[in-house]
DNA sequence: TGAACATATGAATAAATGCTCATATGTTGA
DNA sequence: TCAACATATGAGCATTTATTCATATGTTCA
């Protein structure tokens, strides 16, 4: 399997989102249900300020997606794919 | 499903791992077969002491080992979940 | 329209981290 | 044993990055 240095740049930054305690801990908070902002913040005792800044780059990876109702902006997981990395990541860390 | 704190932050620290290019690089390098450091530092374009040094940690997230064969030292993938992270990630980046 | 609420964002700071340089450790063969 | 080679390691530096604080943007409802 040969690839291009490019693609293994992506593949580094993709890790990257996934490598931060913060990240992991919101992603892992919206493995069930979609979730607020103020609501991901109080259940990870996280500031508001800090959970939107890392909400951001989740967004920008692709990783998750957002939807407005009313006042509050409710964010889920993109797709399955990531539900696949963190589980495999898991297989990994469990053993 | 309910994941303690722990085993999140653990997570993230095997995730922060393939989260730097030239670790992935490396790691990809030995997909196919194990290697020596002088041979993946030429064939990466890296410093031997930087290829070291990124082994180092690779070996201590237990995501390759090493056998000494007379003067050089060979490094290969730990195990198939390191093929399979990095699967799941290029999915999702190669979309 | 204007408070009150929810979220986003920019700047600043502190901490983490990858690379380099110099050098140490370990191994072989003469 | 000692020179030559392969790898490991520690310190220092430069860059990246997560958080905080202050404030801006956006939405609702009275």
């Amino acid at each position: 399997m040969i690839k291009d240095d490019n693609i293994l740049y992506d593949l580094a930054e993709l890790f990257k989102v996934f490598g931060d305690s913060t990240r992991i801990r919101i992603l892992f908070s919206l493995f069930e249900e979609e979730r607020c902002v103020s609501d991901i913040a109080q259940t990870l005792s996280l500031t508001q300020s800090a959970v939107s800044h890392q909400l951001k780059i989740l967004k920008q990876s692709k990783l998750i997606r957002s939807r407005r109702d009313g006042k509050q902006i409710y964010y889920s997981l993109a797709d399955d794919h990531v539900r696949s990395i963190i589980g495999q990541g898991l297989e990994h860390v469990e053993e």
